[in-house]
RNA sequence: GCCGAUGUAGCUCAGUUGGCCAGAGCAGGCGAUUUGUAAUCGUCAGGUCGUGGGUUCGAAUCCCACCGUCGGCUCCA
């Protein structure tokens, strides 16, 4: 009689098993069904492969596709299979890395003779994965020493870098040596005699468990993501359980394009990027220029009620404030280059807006008393961004911030910080989004200044902070700014992206630098702290999340045009410009009559199209009874013989509230 | 900045292996049509084919450089 061993299922249940049961072994005494379902194991909380032996008081699950577990194994696997069928088409190919990233993976590639890979190569490439996928190839698991490794990826120079690279870094890499009982090893995948990969996996078994797969884009990248370093060949791919798991991803991408702010703005006329003025510079036309007034609009308001002061400062500066802000000597890349005028002085177009904040505290001799002061602006600020990685209204090189700093003491820190979280989810919560987390951005590494003592007390006090507003918190580890760390509030969209929004930053050095002061109540001078933060990030990156998250169609109280009245025929105009003037009584309409010198049918549709939220038709029956035909935005039907009253009054409460429920929605 | 793709009327796109004055739909102007819920009809105008070089008897088409755009890398609000 063999040896027992136990093993615990995720439903709290024991097995008992021979000794030398693999997780493959397991799955097939639950059940067939799961055994051939099954990809890989989870051991203990860390994934193994299907032929991992199990040992006595294992706590055992057994992975399959369905689940993200189960796609990650799914999706590496796939990688080496694009790996393998670049290594048939380009021998001499190395390859790199191919890790699993959100919602797919890629494999980073060093073409022979510098060759580079096209769009049209991909499909070349499918057809040798799916051919190397119905060979049924093994994934077979070695463990090796390193020197082992290194022999067996002789010609393979990224593998033996990874295999020697055993420090600090080594963990970013999938495929990194671990040390197994005191002797550092590497482990192997090989699928055929031709192909090994560097891995530390798990695989599925064979290759026949892969194939709803499909090759994205391809692109250049970085080896370790080093400017540097060569330049690799990188294949981004995705794959999924089913096909209808990776045509309803397929469908997602689709949606995301639909929403693409840079076509809704030029579709609804919102904005530009004209040739003639340059990359990342936008203008923004009629329709556009009011979204951003209501929102800047509201933004003051709100401003007004939480206490801020409003300053103005202009958008160039002597050389000297940027030196002594330190941006010159940290930040000097993202600036515009420097203009210089007759008298040899040089002057920046400014990239922040901190230093003028900090000059106008300075302009008098502060007192605790007037502590916290709270300068916010719109300020405009210029980032030379590089060519490449300018994008729509997100990434651009002009953009106004709703910015503010907030000078305060040490003890009104904390409290501060807290009225300011809850100030920007507020905020946030009004023009929609409502699915938050936050970010906790820490020292970087490399470009920062100030005691390491200073950063200390300013990340715990954020950390604390954050995790007082209940929310998910993420740790984003050497992504603060190069005076102090920030937490930024992230928020998901209504097709789950996430985007970085508000920024909070704490920094003790810029008061530092400034030789800022208040006098405190002892009568010394003492250093404030300051406070950086923008609640909508940028007015231009907020509005293409806007018009992303609601697909274009803004919720009335934000769009350009609210109400469109389309007379019948051209006797009911008079009537059309008095319904217009009723509900503008009230305050701001954004009302326009379309004379009737097309079809009704013609102007619907062109309303729709642009997704006005109220289309009004009025005709004989609405002259006659003092009413309106309502067609709301999304509707199927039309809602006949409202009276302009009710409407009215419906729309005030609609905008009032910035409801995003539109009259006659269930 | 780097890698790849791409650039034809305001917009979306045709334009076969280089070969008559470069086409269509929508949008725009003009005229007619007076219309009850997603496209009324006719007519006119509109392009140095991103820019600059080159190859050729001949270039939107082939080559080079630059500019812009798109997808990534890097960076970031």
């Amino acid at each position: 009689m063999s040896p027992h061993l136990t093993v615990t299922l995720p439903d709290g249940s024991q097995r008992e098993l021979d000794e030398g049961t693999t997780v493959a072994d397991l799955a097939q005494s639950i059940g067939p069904r799961l055994a051939k379902a099954a990809v890989a194991g989870s051991v203990n909380g860390k994934l193994v492969d299907l032929g991992a032996p199990l040992h006595d008081g294992d706590a055992v699950a057994i992975i399959t596709p369905n689940s993200d577990e189960g796609r990650e194994v799914l999706r590496h696997s796939t990688s080496h299979v694009l790996a393998q069928a670049v290594t048939r088409l380009w021998p001499g190919a190395r390859y790199a890395i191919g890790p699993v990233i959100e919602n797919g993976f890629y494999y980073d590639f060093d073409l022979p003779d510098g060759a580079r890979f096209s769009d049209s190569d991909l499909e070349r490439i499918e057809a040798t994965m799916r051919e190397i996928i119905k060979e049924n190839q093994p994934f077979i698991r070695s463990e090796l020493s390193v020197d082992d490794g290194l022999a067996l990826f002789a010609d393979q120079p990224y593998k033996c870098e990874i295999i020697t690279s055993v420090g600090p870094d080594a963990g970013e890499v999938d495929a990194a040596p671990e040390e197994v009982g005191g002797a550092v090893v590497v482990s192997t995948y090989r699928n055929s005699e031709s192909f090994v990969d560097l891995c530390r996996g798990p695989h599925v078994p064979s290759t026949s468990k892969l194939g709803h797969f499909k090759l994205m884009r391809v692109a250049g990248a970085y080896w370790r993501g080093d400017v540097h370093r060569p330049q690799l060949q990188r294949i981004y791919g995705t794959a999924f359980e089913t096909k209808e798991a990776l045509e309803q991803h397929l469908f997602f991408l689709e949606e995301a394009k639909r929403r693409d702010h840079r076509v809704l703005g030029h579709e609804l006329d919102l904005f530009s990027f004209p040739d003639e003025i340059g990359p990342g510079l936008a203008v923004f036309h009629p329709k556009g220029g009011t979204i951003r007034r209501v929102m800047e609009d509201y933004s003051r308001k709100r401003h007004v009620e939480e206490h801020y002061s409003f300053v103005n400062s202009p958008h160039v500066t002597k050389a000297e404030l940027f030196m002594t802000s330190g941006h010159l000597e940290w930040y000097a890349d993202g600036m515009y280059p420097p203009m210089e005028l007759d008298d040899g002085q040089q002057y920046y177009l400014k990239p922040m807006n901190c230093p003028f904040h900090t000059l106008i505290y300075k302009s008098q001799q502060r007192s605790y008393r007037e502590l916290p002061l709270r300068f916010f602006e719109f300020g405009s600020v210029y980032r030379y961004e590089l060519s490449g990685a300018v994008h729509g209204l997100t990434r651009v090189r002009g953009m106004t911030q709703d910015d503010a700093h907030i000078f305060c003491t040490q003890e009104q820190m904390g409290e501060e910080l807290t009225r300011l979280l809850t100030f920007v989810l507020d905020l946030l919560r009004e023009f929609g989004l409502s699915d938050f987390y936050l970010e906790l951005s820490t020292r970087p590494p490399l470009k920062s200044v100030g005691s390491d003592e200073d950063w200390n007390v300013a990340t715990e006090t954020l950390r604390t902070v954050a995790e007082g507003a209940g929310l998910e918190l993420v740790l984003d580890e050497g992504g603060g700014a190069f005076y102090g760390p920030k937490i930024s509030v992230q928020a998901r969209d209504a097709i789950g992206r996430t985007h970085q929004m508000s920024t909070i930053q704490l920094d003790f050095q810029t008061p530092q630098r400034f030789e800022a002061e208040f006098v405190g109540r002892d009568g010394t001078k003492q250093r404030p702290i300051m406070i950086h933060r923008a609640l909508f990030g940028s007015v231009e990156r907020f509005m293409a999340i806007l018009i992303e998250h609601y697909a274009g169609a803004l919720p009335t109280w934000l769009s350009p045009e609210q109400v469109r009245i389309l007379p019948v025929r051209d006797d009911h105009e008079d009537y059309a410009h008095e319904v217009a003037s009723t509900l503008g009584a009230v305050g701001e309409r954004r009302t326009r009559v379309e004379a009737a010198d097309e079809p009704l049918g013609a102007r619907i549709r062109r309303a729709k199209l642009e997704k006005v939220p109220y289309i009004l038709v009025v005709g004989d029956d609405d002259v006659a009874h003092g009413t309106v035909g309502i067609n709301t935005r999304g509707a199927a039907d039309p809602f006949r013989g409202v009276t302009v009253q009710d409407f009215s009054a419906y729309l005030t409460q609609e905008i009032d509230e910035r409801s995003t429920v539109q009259y006659g929605a269930n």
